[in-house]
DNA sequence: CGAATGATCGGCT
DNA sequence: GCCGATCATTCGA
């Protein structure tokens, strides 16, 4: 693996549009799990391995910013088809990625919760000023943003374009369906029953998680 | 225009 | 375990 900008260069497959414009975002949430989160941002490369992610889709689901196929000017990129970053400040602090499923009209994303730290650890310790690797590095939706250069700027950047900034690839085979572990969402206690749905999942064995 | 509110994190008790 | 930071977004007046 190259740190050089003008490479494209992959270590694996890189998932196209058929994977993300899918009407099973749950599914989607689970087969993300062990693929690559890779960044060419700023000129530079970072790769993360997912290990937690958690699903939401309008217009069921009252966690979902799109409850109720709610369009704002916020939500609209959660309306596009399958295969966009949805990027946002959480907080007033902290950016928050998620990935964009379904087809067009369909309000279903993924949130990216944590990842393992994968190509140029250098560079991820440096965005965070750590010394050295540990879990807070990366484990938790807004700070895998930090330590992987993604911002609110990337909202609405595609992730199959062959030139973009954000994508994520296959290196490995998929777990097990025993590693993996489905639980209820974090953060989310505001929406009633929708906040015991078990859609959240996270490699069982991972140390990298942000909760378990 | 004013006010309320977060899909969180890190520091302090 | 508790709590404040910090601001874009949203909604209501």
């Amino acid at each position: 693996m190259t740190n050089e900008y003008a490479s494209r260069t992959t270590a694996g497959r890189r998932l196209d549009a058929a994977f993300y414009r899918r009407d099973d975002v749950l599914s989607i949430a689970r087969e993300l799990l062990g693929k690559y989160l890779v960044t060419h941002i700023d000129g530079r490369h970072s790769a993360g391995r997912i290990v937690e992610t958690e699903a939401y889709r309008a217009p069921e689901d009252r966690a979902c910013h799109a409850y109720g196929n709610r369009r704002t000017p916020r939500t609209s990129t959660m309306f596009e088809a399958g295969g966009v970053a949805y990027v946002y400040l959480c907080y007033g602090i902290h950016h928050l990625f998620n990935i964009v499923t379904g087809m067009e009209g369909q309000a279903h994303a993924v949130l990216i919760r944590a990842v393992e730290p994968a190509d140029n650890l250098p560079l991820m310790l440096e965005r965070r000023s750590f010394e050295r690797p540990r879990p807070q590095l990366s484990a938790g939706p807004g700070v895998l943003t930090v330590a992987l250069g993604i911002r609110t700027r990337h909202d609405g950047s595609s992730l199959i374009a062959p030139d973009s900034p954000i994508w994520v690839e296959e290196r490995e085979s998929a777990p097990a369906d025993t590693a993996i572990v489905a639980a209820p969402r974090i953060g989310v206690d505001y929406a009633g029953e929708c906040a015991a749905w078990p859609w959240r999942f996270y490699l069982e064995k991972s140390k990298w998680v942000s909760k378990k």
